[in-house]
DNA sequence: CGTAATGTTGAGCGCATTCAAGCCGGGTGG
DNA sequence: CCACCCGGCTTGAATGCGCTCAACATTACG
């Protein structure tokens, strides 16, 4: 995770991953009410995590993949208050959290690291917040794809295709739309020739149209 | 802000607060694009935060009052990436963030304080996602008053009375609904008797209407 | 006291939702 | 191998909630 350590603080950070864990597509890592311990390091595979309201419906809050971290909601209160569902096949770095203040206090590097870490997810929120509660549907959508695609190129893979590992409802949990209304946008973003959709496998022809609608300033 | 801690641990504490500032109403405790050295815990005042987009809508991250934190998303990339604007005459603690990691690395009750004052704040923000994601208007408005009310009465303020801080498109922003639609939806629960409003101050008649709004479970 | 900022209310509109029907693709069992 | 089924996806038509635009009221403030 952090770099520019030396070898011997390398390997104690070894001794923060308590164990590996296997998650089967559909199943969750941990589920809201459940004891907190551990945060976990994604080391393959994807996953959303989503809060319930009290009458039933729920929100995604996001989707996470290799090299990203989930748990950090449950620091707080000793216990998770959302559920952690992996959309494909994953395994993880279970990484007690007892073990990761007490190594913080000594590895000046894992202490900022930690902390960077929590700011960046506060920050990412920041940025769906924006996304519901001022952008248009075709606006989320382009962000949302563009968010995938470029976190997906940062791992090596394509910059202009991508196969969605969720559904049109998740999809439309996570950015405030129904699932109709998913399969609208991408059928107009296909009409408009920005991108071909083939169910979940997505090709971007024309990055520049979608960077254009979500910030839409070099169209005037 | 923590609490159990030795008379020389709460002395070291002190070592945080590197100064007080005021801030007068109407300017910004730190903006985006500045650089991240402190965090602040509001002693007096009330502040919001927002973000804004490349094309210059902003939206509003959130309320913050006296006991609150504010500045966390500057950590990820030593700048801040939203502004804190005072919307009352305001003083905050000043706590230069490499003291506050001094610290924690030997006060393991501040080092946990710390993490789960991120941990909360990211939790907040999931509950804002609900809202924004999948509630109506009065939905939002409903929840946004149970919260403000519920907070301040944790601080000693009244349990059923609050003098709104922000203008309607502020509580708009953060709502992500138009002023208009803000102005609307307070008019309806005074038409149904559920509150008084008289510009900013706000006086909750019936309590129990309210959390109904939010979780209609109580009437079906 | 006058001006600007803030808040309220009305009318009409549009985008996303709702409800409904049908399609597609993958997996299973006869 | 094909028929069938089921979950996921697409598309259409009608509805409605919140938005836009606009006029006016009220308050704050210099």
């Amino acid at each position: 995770m952090p770099v520019g350590l030396s070898k011997e603080e390398l390997d104690r950070i070894d001794y923060l991953v308590a164990a590996r864990r296997k998650i089967k597509r559909g199943t969750t890592l941990f589920r809201n009410g459940e004891k907190f311990t551990s945060l976990y390091a994604i080391r393959t595979g994807f996953f959303k995590t989503c809060v319930a309201s009290e009458d039933g419906r729920d929100q995604v809050t996001g989707f996470q993949m290799a090299g990203e971290v989930v748990g950090l909601d449950g620091i707080v209160n000793d216990h998770h208050t959302c559920d952690a569902v992996a959309l494909e096949d994953a395994e993880v770095c279970v990484m007690p959290f007892d073990r990761i203040e007490e190594l913080s206090r000594e590895v000046n590097a894992l202490q900022h690291h930690v902390h960077k870490i929590m700011s960046r997810e506060i920050v990412r929120e920041h940025g769906v917040m924006l996304l519901l509660g001022s952008m248009r549907a075709e606006e989320r959508l382009a962000t949302f794809l563009l968010n995938l695609v470029q976190r997906l190129h940062a791992r090596g893979f394509s910059q202009s295709e991508l196969i969605l590992r969720m559904t049109r409802e998740e999809i439309g949990s996570f950015l405030g739309l129904k699932l109709e209304t998913v399969s609208r946008t991408f059928s107009r973003f296909v009409e408009e020739g920005i991108v071909e959709v083939k169910q979940r496998h997505v090709r971007i022809l024309n990055t520049d149209a979608l960077k254009d609608i979500v910030n839409p300033k070099a169209g005037c």
